[in-house]
RNA sequence: GGACGGAUAGCCAAGCGGUUAGGCAGUGGUCUGCAACACCAUAUAGGCGGGUUCGACUCCCGCUCCGUCCUCCA
């Protein structure tokens, strides 16, 4: 079976075809650096990155674009409120720069721990602003723009299909309009450029044809993505939230200027929910990848958890659910380490998990290809060559695992030895309280045909 | 309120107009001094009300609830 993906332009599931067929092009929105980027955050770029991994599985060669975004993503995206990097920097007392440093940072190091293959190219919008500026210029000779007292806007009217990706209704929009529009004239026009406010300085401001200020959200993504990838280009993906602003806007830039819809396919992962609170950075409250690990999970627990739910569907997490994922983990690992050395994979379970994955990215459909393997009568060493050659798609280290190999505190090996006596001695009470002793010190035993095994609690 | 999506067993989550998804938990068993680990086996489904059909979890309509955007999101 060939590639297949769903287009959320056409909203259907087509072939993959690429443009030029020797690599693919993908442009995937990135964070706007003013925080610490969630685990929802990063359930997208896991998605994005089985994505690419399934293209190199194809036999595809892929340039992978991700911008940061570091300058301004005002608190509303109807264009109003303040630049979320200046309250970004108020809040913390770093500059918007140092900000914008130290948050990429933070994003990147997330990458590694997940196994987040990294882009060819990350790109930062402030590194762009000359970029940006000459799309707008070339928007403004066309006709697209306008100028109200606080920016340049684009005008959405002169589009015939304004709003397709997500099959906008804009009469309806217009009669349920909850915001101000302000100057602009029609709800779904959008800020090229903004004046910075004469009565504060901005730490991030330029000069234009227009005036000093700083470009709009959307501007950067056109801008960077015609220099990066063309005009037109295979695939662009972000999270479901981007449909009807970002990326439409983006769409309504790139076919103004360049007459293209800018990506052949468009590709959208949907939201992890929380169990009883939202999961948005304006919060304050959100999970981080950090909290994750000081709860002891390993972040590869999370990359398990997100490959059970396919990328299209909203999935529901709680730590229960997170446990669940680490319990079945950690079985395959250990059922993997237990197989030994790999022999030959199994073609048929190879194509059958492929089949799978080329239907739209069906993961947990290949999960549950996975696990039959696992409790099937294959060779071991033919389920743990089948297995490895998964793994360059799951990427979960499977090959590197190992059983705990841990320091254990002399303490806790005098406490093992004294219950070893015991259990020679039959005093089954005294070797059950010193095997409590050593579960209050983080250990669990586990009495095995040859000896006691150590492992630290709650441990994949 | 408007537009666009969704609702599957205790929890998470797939496919499918008729034939076992899968994982976790639970239950029974093997193992164990007892446990734990591991392994084997296994019950419970498709929001509500209509319709189409020989047959609907799957298609259509209405309602309810949830999500996304319009108000912070990926």
């Amino acid at each position: 079976m060939t590639l297949r993906l769903f287009d959320t332009y056409e909203r259907e599931v087509r072939p993959f075809v690429p443009l030029d067929n020797r690599e693919v092009g993908i442009y995937a929105c990135g964070p706007t650096v003013y925080n610490f980027v969630h685990i929802g955050n990063l359930r997208t770029y896991l998605f994005e990155d089985l994505l690419k991994r399934v293209l190199f599985a194809n036999g595809y060669k892929v340039n992978h674009v991700i911008n940061i975004t570091d300058v301004g993503h005002l608190t509303s995206d109807a264009d109003t409120g303040e630049d979320k990097m200046e309250v970004g920097a108020r809040r913390t007392g770093m500059s918007a720069w140092e900000l914008a440093d130290f948050y990429t940072a933070a994003f990147q190091v997330d990458f590694t721990k997940l196994n987040i293959l990294p882009p060819d190219i990350w790109c930062r919008a402030t590194d762009h602003i000359e970029e940006q500026i000459a799309f707008i210029k070339d928007l403004e000779d066309k006709g697209y723009t306008y100028q109200t007292s606080d920016g340049i806007y684009f005008d959405s009217q002169k589009l015939d299909d304004y709003g397709h990706l997500a099959r906008l209704d804009i009469e309806g929009l217009k009669a349920g309009a909850r915001v101000d529009q302000g100057e602009r004239r029609s709800v779904t026009d959008f800020a090229l450029w903004k004046f910075s406010p004469q009565e504060e300085k901005r730490q991030m401001e330029w000069d234009s044809p227009w005036g000093r200020g700083f470009p709009g959200w959307h501007i950067e993504c056109s801008a960077m993505s015609v220099k990066y990838l063309g005009d037109y280009f295979d695939i662009h993906c972000g999270g479901e939230d981007h449909i009807p602003i970002h990326h439409t806007n983006e769409i309504a830039q790139t076919e103004a200027s360049r007459g293209t819809r800018l990506a052949n396919f468009w590709l959208h992962g949907y939201f992890l929910q929380m169990e009883n609170a939202k999961m948005a950075k304006a919060s304050g409250e959100f999970v981080t990848l950090e909290r994750l690990i000081e709860k002891g999970y390993t972040p590869l627990v999370y990359r398990y958890f997100c490959l059970t739910a396919h990328y299209r569907s909203q999935m529901s997490f709680s730590w229960e659910n997170l446990n669940a994922a680490r319990t079945a983990l950690g079985r395959l690992y250990s059922a993997a380490w237990s197989w030994g050395e790999p022999g030959e994979a199994s073609k048929i379970y190879l194509q059958r998990f492929t089949d799978c994955l080329n239907d739209d990215l069906n993961m947990p459909r290949a999960l549950a290809i996975l696990w039959e393997l696992v409790k099937s009568d294959e060779p071991d060493p033919v389920k743990k060559a089948t297995l490895l050659v998964w793994d360059e798609i799951l990427a979960l280290d499977i090959q590197a695992w190992r059983p705990d190999s841990l320091e254990i505190p002399e303490q806790v090996n005098e406490l093992v030895r004294q219950r070893e006596a015991a259990r020679e001695n039959q005093d089954w009470q005294g070797a059950d309280k010193l095997r409590e002793q050593i579960a209050r010190l983080g250990f669990t035993l586990e009495d095995g045909r040859d000896g006691t095994r150590l492992k630290r609690s709650e441990n994949v």
